[in-house]
DNA sequence: CTGAAAGCGCTTACAG
DNA sequence: CTGAAAGCGCTTACAG
């Protein structure tokens, strides 16, 4: 490939003014940077962007890790994450953890190694520590849906009145046995969205249906078998909360199956939507959440971290979405 | 950041004795070592990668565009290459062309400016010049589900028996009305369904049932509004055969709108089944495509090419998977 | 307006 | 077994 000492003696200058011309930075004649250009052209100048990261000690190239993008609400997250990055001329080194925390860490540790201006992380909830760090050692860090560093950028909805004010919809509906498949209760969005029901079964007076997890997963097949349990267990469920689409998807399989009819019998509805709802044979009602959009806004506060001077960057910055209520035949 | 420097300096060495210590090449005193590890240690020392790909003109790091990966066999193709990328201790630099000729052209333009060792896409059909290019330039290029482009590797599946053999599954079946969705006819591997389609369709001596296309979209809309005009044209209709997943939950979703019971009545089934399917309501049948192990495979072929020495590129490799039929409640 | 020089952080022949 | 030097491709003060 050309470098620039290749159009530089093309075009019979100095490097130093080739790259002067090319990016605009300091006074060339206009007659060498014709040449200059002209050369450029003609030798299929592209600059090699390591040099430059190199040399500038930036790399205009962010790093995201996310659990999944498979189902998930992290597929849109990624996607604005994209559009944007894309937009303002930013690279994206996407790494997938699986929800496992070993692979997790090592996406850190590869990507701390100064490859990347920041990081946008869903974490798994293990590796704290070591984000911390890292952001420490100034590489800036948002995370998104899942705020689970205390202090630290985030995005993220507002996951406990999401799941209070899904509770109070089917109730307005005529519910009385509603029941709620969480997640991991480490993870905070499934301990909020947990809180968020309880809240409201609370407050609205009536019986909360759960089952204490063994397991958990944010799974078709956990939505499944939990769905199984609840009706076993609580003859009077008439509704069912899931704490994402994967699980509602179980759930509205298992009724299914049992020959529970949707919504008339059980209603069903998820409090992260993504779109998945409006494409089943049941539509299926959910709160859904702008992951596009709040893809895109992770990268314009993380932009802005890169950009900012270091000591401004003390205070850490939380953007709150809201869920929007789609309701469609599920409920 | 700590740098090599810093870390000479702390084990009183030189830079060139830490370099060839840590990447154990060439001789160094044991116990040298030791300081040099310990020092490496202590400074929370990571290796500048861009420096080192600077130095060594290779920089571990592979890109991917895909035009989209959402509930689309992209999901699973993009978690098998970062899975063998991992594990062979690559980076991945993933951009999404959303089946946009122009960002993908834009995404061609960035990764070829000296970011990657290789390159593997699912092309969009329309940048097929560039490609060849930034592949005679010396990056080697890997296609994936789309051999769009000519004696160049690719992993692909067998598209025209996939849908031959669908065809004459549901004929088994008894359905002799066997209607058919398509995609953009550009792309090789929607030309070849169609290919397969008509062909099983004359072998059997059945009439096509299909749609002259006007706008064509592998997604559920595109499903949901051909098989309303699949129904309307044909009053025989009593199968359909989708391209894609995406298609065949639309479908899915008309039929239950027009009152049509799934099988009994119509047939449906997909031809690129990526594990939605199990997950449905009404559970959908596909000649599922094992996209994982196609991601993992297209990581392999792309590294091979890398290691190779440049003039042993010239014959293009091709490997093609088999879709297999997963029997389930639409069929 | 332009060139010569230093340096980003690393690796790798080459001496010794 | 180890150090000094050159160089990967670029940018950026500094002279002139």
């Amino acid at each position: 490939m050309a470098t620039l000492k290749d159009v530089a003696k093309l075009a019979c200058v100095d490097v130093s003014t080739v790259s002067r011309a090319l990016n605009n930075t300091g006074y060339v004649h206009p007659d060498t940077k014709k040449r200059v250009y002209a050369a450029a052209k003609e030798l299929g100048y592209h600059p090699n962007v390591m040099a430059q990261a190199l040399r500038q000690g930036k790399r205009r190239t962010i790093g995201i890790i996310v659990p999944s993008f498979f189902l998930s609400v992290f597929a849109g997250i990624v996607t604005g994450i994209n559009q944007e990055a894309q937009r303002r001329n930013y690279a994206v080194l996407l790494c997938n953890s699986g929800y496992d925390s070993a692979v997790e860490k090592e996406c850190l540790n590869r990507l701390r190694s100064g490859f990347i201006d920041g990081l946008i992380i869903g974490p798994t909830g293990r590796n704290s520590r070591l984000i911390q760090d890292i952001q420490a050692a100034g590489t800036p860090v948002v995370q998104v849906i899942r705020d689970q560093i205390p202090r630290m950028n985030s995005i993220v909805a507002d996951y406990e009145n999401t799941a209070c004010e899904a509770v109070k919809y089917l109730y307005r509906l005529g519910s009385r046995g509603i029941g709620f498949l969480g997640g991991n209760g480490q993870i905070v969005p499934f301990r909020d969205r947990y809180d968020g029901y309880r809240r409201a079964i609370r407050e609205l007076g009536l019986e909360e249906l759960t089952i204490p997890e063994s397991f958990v997963g944010h799974t078709f097949e956990f939505g499944y078998h939990q769905t199984q349990e609840l009706l076993f267990r609580y003859p009077q469920l008439d509704a069912i909360i899931t704490s994402v689409d994967a699980q509602g998807l179980g759930a509205l399989r298992m009724l299914k199956e049992q020959k529970k009819r949707v919504p008339d019998e059980v209603r069903v509805m998820s409090l992260t939507g993504h779109s998945i709802g409006a494409m089943l044979e049941t539509s299926m009602t959910a709160m859904e959440i702008p992951a596009i959009e709040m893809g895109r806004s992770a990268v314009q506060m993380l932009l802005e971290e890169i950009d900012a001077p270091e000591d401004s960057r003390l205070t850490p910055k939380r953007l709150v979405f809201t869920a929007e209520l789609v309701e469609r035949e599920s409920t």
